[in-house]
DNA sequence: ATTAGCACTCAATGACATAGAGTGCTAACA
DNA sequence: TGTTAGCACTCTATGTCATTGAGTGCTAAT
């Protein structure tokens, strides 16, 4: 597709750019990559990958600036899965990690590992709470009319939800309510208990009476109202280090984006392959993320994925500590989770 | 202090300034309010007014904008408690925080309602878990080495951690701790259960053994680590609305004080006035705020203080409205608050 | 005491020239 | 035939300068 000349100006000029964030020219190049070619020759080659739509000029007798199409042959050639620079005196940091038992901490924790490694933001998605199986159920009355509901899943998630009754209940019946919730519901997945199942299952505690009938439907339902994936963030102001968000518009969009929890949500969850996933602006689906790159990986436990981290940064972003950086924390984590739970 | 009509003149500068956000020129202000005196005679009185340190004026023939202390004479004179404008069909909006019954959910919502209401940014601290009450402890065993200690205190607050434990445990000896704990720590400030307590209570514990002993010290390691004030953010991109952070420098800064969740905390719990508090730029003791306004209300159960609401913005904020909304909100949140517990 | 009139100030705006980085093309060269 | 030196050309960024206009302070008249 491109000789190796070509291929190694590329590379040349993506590294500048990404260093310096201005467009590079063939002068420059010659100076500080010992290319063994004159400006001259690297600029008939820049024509040509110009052509090809591997770089672009912003305007006649500019330097020239990566494209979207150019980043990713860059990290499909450069990239790849050579793990360069191990995150060695880091590796104090992450053993913190090791401490922390909640998995919500932990991913907390772990996004910020991975703003700080890299300046750019990071985003971990916990376990779909709603795909996750319920291992146990804890009513705690906490006075006659207010109630706490504890829920632990098999991925050792943990919510809590408080549930104002509206009539009055015992302890003993508190007792028997749990012990019926936790005998029918356990193993099942937390988005299977629907309103459908309360119908079922209200035949059977029938004899029970209304009350109970009554309050174990505000249970479902206030298990209906958690939300399914948390979202944790972490540098988010790291993006005012770079000039792309010099422009208060910008810088403005870009932080609005991180407020949308549902989109962010759909675009990482997006990413289902095997191991990092790599998503060059315009590669995006939203519009909103289309000047963005995401670094993506999965974390799992027994081959299914249980969430997500990601890095996102301008376009313009060091591919190669990214990845490395990533792959290490996210398998870091991994071994942790599965650790931790056998 | 000052005649009627300074007065006059600096309510419209101000009001006009809030407005445009431009210096205020003696034209428009004469064309604009009907102050019934010629231009130039507003010249002379803005001159006396700037003199009198009230307003300044940017440059050599500008119009004047008002100061730090031209706001305090204004929110004092005009603002009081006063409360016009009553949220009517935001009563609706309201209306919605009755039926959330945790307190966290509650501040974070009562911030979207602020927020909303005002276009600033909210902020919400949650009551000092330290210094409240501990009401009961659950511990739940997940596994035979995991358990989750639930602690409920006397303002409603519900934290909860997970504790991984060096050794072994059974359901009966998590009871016996369980019901030991409650029995020593009901009533107790969580900020006094303290490593010191461990100790003395440890004496009469020696009987249940050291696994036990071992096992209550994790838990109040655990209680010591939980964050003793939550803090509630929203509507934090509403500043990119006014023109004053149009400068990227400034919005960022603004946006990572937001970030410090220490120091606004000790900004916040620093106003424990009855009732409402506005501190306005220079006023504030804080390097990182002195640009900014404060409009702090807090909310009390029993007459102590359980926590704050804020409002923070340009020092060029619409205190009026803020004030207003702020006390409805406020007022309304205690209410409610206190229906709750009775 | 108030106000009309006027000279003055200064930021903002736009027009214009200049500098400099970088290009593409041509012709010479190995 | 691929490479390179040389050169004219392009276009942004930067700085200068004049113009505009909103607003002032002062003076003198009312």
């Amino acid at each position: 597709m491109l000789n190796e000349r070509k291929l190694r100006i590329l590379q040349a000029i993506i590294q500048d750019y990404i260093e310096t964030a201005a467009p590079v020219g063939s002068r420059t190049l010659s100076k500080r990559y010992n290319l063994g070619i004159s400006p001259a020759t690297i600029r008939n080659e820049m024509a040509d990958l110009e052509d090809l739509g591997f770089i672009i000029q912003p305007y006649t007798s500019a330097g020239r600036v990566p494209s979207d199409k150019g980043y990713r042959l860059y990290v499909d050639q450069f990239i790849s899965l050579k793990k360069t620079k191990a995150i060695e005196q880091d590796c104090l940091v992450l053993d913190l990690l090791r401490e922390i038992g909640e998995i919500e901490q932990m991913l907390q924790y772990s996004s910020k590992i991975l703003s700080q490694l890299t300046n750019y933001t990071a985003i971990a998605l916990s376990p779909q709470i709603k795909e996750s199986r319920l291992r146990h159920i804890q009513l705690i009355l906490i006075n006659s009319d207010h109630l706490i509901v504890i829920i632990i899943t098999d991925k050792g998630i943990i919510k809590k939800s408080v549930i104002r009754l509206d009539d009055k209940i015992d302890r003993d019946s508190v007792q028997v309510i749990s012990n019926f919730l936790n005998d029918k519901l356990h193993g099942l997945a937390v988005k299977d208990i629907t309103t459908e199942l309360i119908k079922t299952l209200s035949a059977e505690y029938a004899h029970l009476g209304g009350l109970i009938e009554k309050i174990i439907s505000e249970i479902f339902q206030s298990l209906d109202e958690i939300n399914d994936i948390d979202i944790f963030l972490d540098g988010v102001m790291n993006i005012f280090n770079f000039p792309e968000y010099n422009d208060v518009l910008r810088a403005r969009s870009f932080l609005e984006l991180l407020e949308k929890k549902e989109l962010l949500s759909n675009l990482i969850t997006s990413f289902e392959d095997e191991g990092l996933n790599v998503s060059i602006g315009s590669e995006n689906t939203y519009e909103e993320v289309k000047d963005c790159s995401l670094v993506t990986a999965t974390y799992k436990m027994d081959d299914t994925i249980l969430g997500w981290l990601s890095i996102i940064g301008p376009t313009r972003m060091d591919y190669s500590t990214v990845v490395s950086v990533m792959t290490q924390v996210s398998e870091f984590i991994m071994e942790l989770l599965n650790s931790k739970h056998k």
